[in-house]
RNA sequence: CGGGGUGUGGCGCAGUUGGCUAGCGCGCCGCGUUUGGGACGCGGAGGCCGGAGGUUCGAGUCCUCUCACCCCGACCA
């Protein structure tokens, strides 16, 4: 049975509209004063503490240490990699004035931290047993953005940033490696949301970088969410800034660098894909509230048993909130709950507490369980039920609209219909890229591992295919 | 930055060929009755209609300029 919502639009209708309704009505966020800014309110921000909470404690047991860099990098710092600053120039916000003074140099508010980073590196490495060097930081970064979205492509934003220098390559492909393998674990095991990691083309990979590594997911709209990078850096950062050691042997060699960082763009992802027509279908993982019990009356015995309840229950480690306020209906409730996505909410009543059991409705598929008072343990069960079930919806979402195309013809005809990712055939030339994004709105999102046969023509020349491709038009 | 659209209490909107005191729903405050899927009654608070200038006896409504936001592109985690 399905009750409709009356203060936000249909997902299925509107996608943008619900999406910006939801965010506001379930009070993850607001809009800032300046443009294309975001608050975070308590219930958005919670969100994103819980993923910090645990991608934290993976990059520590990795051996990361966190570090702070300042947000003012001076201009001739950034300016230093040729690549970094072509990528990066149109987007940066810079201060010209301090103390009510014009400053001598520039200084950028950070895009990324790179630069003032490997700054530090220079100054810090000088031996092989300086080496490796692995920090993270979690900060904010400013990009000004031409078109904003909450969440997806704010001016301001959160993440991590890791940064790592090493003495051979192969050291640092390993932590490329390792990093996007943790996003990719975060992403499916916590935000429960299904994707592809692949690596980046030239024409898209990070300014500076020799390879990027992405993990790629799928929006309800069709569009692709690049949702987390890895880059190999080789030795671009190195050469320029400087960042050199002797070896064991005396000689002097430059380091080998990497940078992996994933952004609070992935709350985004996780409220656009997993939503529905009620508002937020939060996965269990990042529920700041995984099981509220809405009691249906504030009479006296009925919030003993509510209470006693709510004892046991946050003495699993589980997320709970009573919500015995007395001047909202329990209809209002339910309702507010369901638009902030509780995946479980546990209703009693004197029927409850007579037969002395409980009422359980998960939020992911409105299905109402009568369980015994003495099994709540099994709520843990059931939230990793509910956490499977989310995934395995996403999962399925991004099968069926993964399409193979031999031609363009049958290229152009998905973009036009469905779009989705495409797995193609590619030349690997960069003009083949353009003129299909030009044509198509599609752009390669990353590298598949399949093989393709001896012979294979790229997708819309007539040349030699060097790899199959998944493309899709990008958020 | 190009194409389209919208600006009217916190949110969503209506407002006729210019006309007298600017409305409605939700929300908010007070009192009371309610409470198993967004309860109801009564009484309140809250607006120089995005801004500036102009036309007019008179502008939310017409004209000019400007700003902001949204949608579609280009740029992008």
């Amino acid at each position: 049975m399905t009750f409709e919502k009356k203060n936000i639009p249909k997902k299925s209708e509107n996608l943008s509209q619900w999406y910006h309704r939801v965010i506001l009505e379930a009070e993850l966020a607001d809009y800032g004063p300046a443009k294309g800014t975001m608050i975070f309110r308590p219930y958005g921000y919670a969100i994103w503490e819980l993923i910090q909470k645990e991608l934290d404690k993976k990059i520590k047991d990795k051996g990361v240490d966190n570090a702070y860099f300042p947000m003012l990098i001076p201009e001739s710092l950034i300016n230093k990699e040729k690549q970094h600053i072509k990528g990066f120039s149109p987007e940066l916000a810079i201060v010209t004035i301090g103390g009510g003074q014009k400053l001598t140099e520039k200084l950028v508010i950070r895009p990324t931290s790179e630069t003032i980073i490997y700054d530090s590196f220079a100054k810090w490495i000088s031996s092989w047993r300086d080496l490796p060097i692995q920090l993270n930081q979690w900060c904010n970064i400013v990009r000004w953005e031409k078109r904003t979205y909450p969440f997806l492509r704010t001016s301001e934003f959160l993440w991590q940033e890791g940064h790592t220098a090493h003495t051979s390559h192969k050291e640092a492909t390993n932590m490329v490696n390792w990093a996007i393998e943790v996003y990719k674990d975060i992403y499916q095991n916590f935000l429960a949301l299904a994707g592809y990691v692949g690596s980046k083309s030239d024409l898209e990979k990070f300014a500076g970088a020799d390879k990027t590594m992405a993990y790629e997911t799928l929006m309800p709209s069709g569009k692709a969410l690049q949702s987390a990078t890895s880059h190999d850096l080789g030795q671009n950062f190195s050469k320029t800034f400087n960042i050199n050691y002797q070896d064991k042997k005396g000689k002097n060699q430059y380091v080998w660098q990497t940078s992996w960082g994933i952004s609070t763009r992935c709350i985004g992802g996780m409220i656009m894909a997993h939503g529905d027509d009620n508002g937020l279908r939060l996965p269990p993982k990042i529920a700041p509230v995984q099981v509220v019990i809405v009691p249906v009356k504030n009479d006296k015995d009925l919030l003993k048993y509510a209470n006693k309840v709510y004892k046991i229950i946050s003495e699993q480690d589980i997320r709970v909130k009573l919500d015995d306020r007395d001047d909202e209906t329990m209809g209002y409730k339910i309702n507010k709950w369901e638009l902030r996505g509780a995946p479980i909410r546990i209703e009693i009543g004197p029927k409850e507490l007579k037969e002395q059991n409980l009422t359980i409705v998960r939020r992911d598929n409105g299905e109402k369980i009568n369980l015994k008072f003495f099994l709540i343990s099994k709520l843990n069960q059931l939230l990793d039920d509910i956490h499977d079930n989310l995934l395995k919806d996403t999962k399925e979402f991004l099968d069926k609209n993964t399409f193979d195309a031999d031609n363009f013809d049958q290229f152009k005809k998905i973009m036009k219909t469905t779009k989705g990712f495409i797995r193609a055939n590619w030349c690997e030339d960069i003009e083949c890229e353009t003129k299909i994004k030009e044509l198509t709105k599609a752009t390669t999102r990353c590298k598949t591992n399949e093989k393709i046969i001896k012979g294979a023509k790229c997708l819309y020349c007539d040349r030699n295919a060097k790899a199959q491709w998944l493309f899709a038009q990008a958020y």
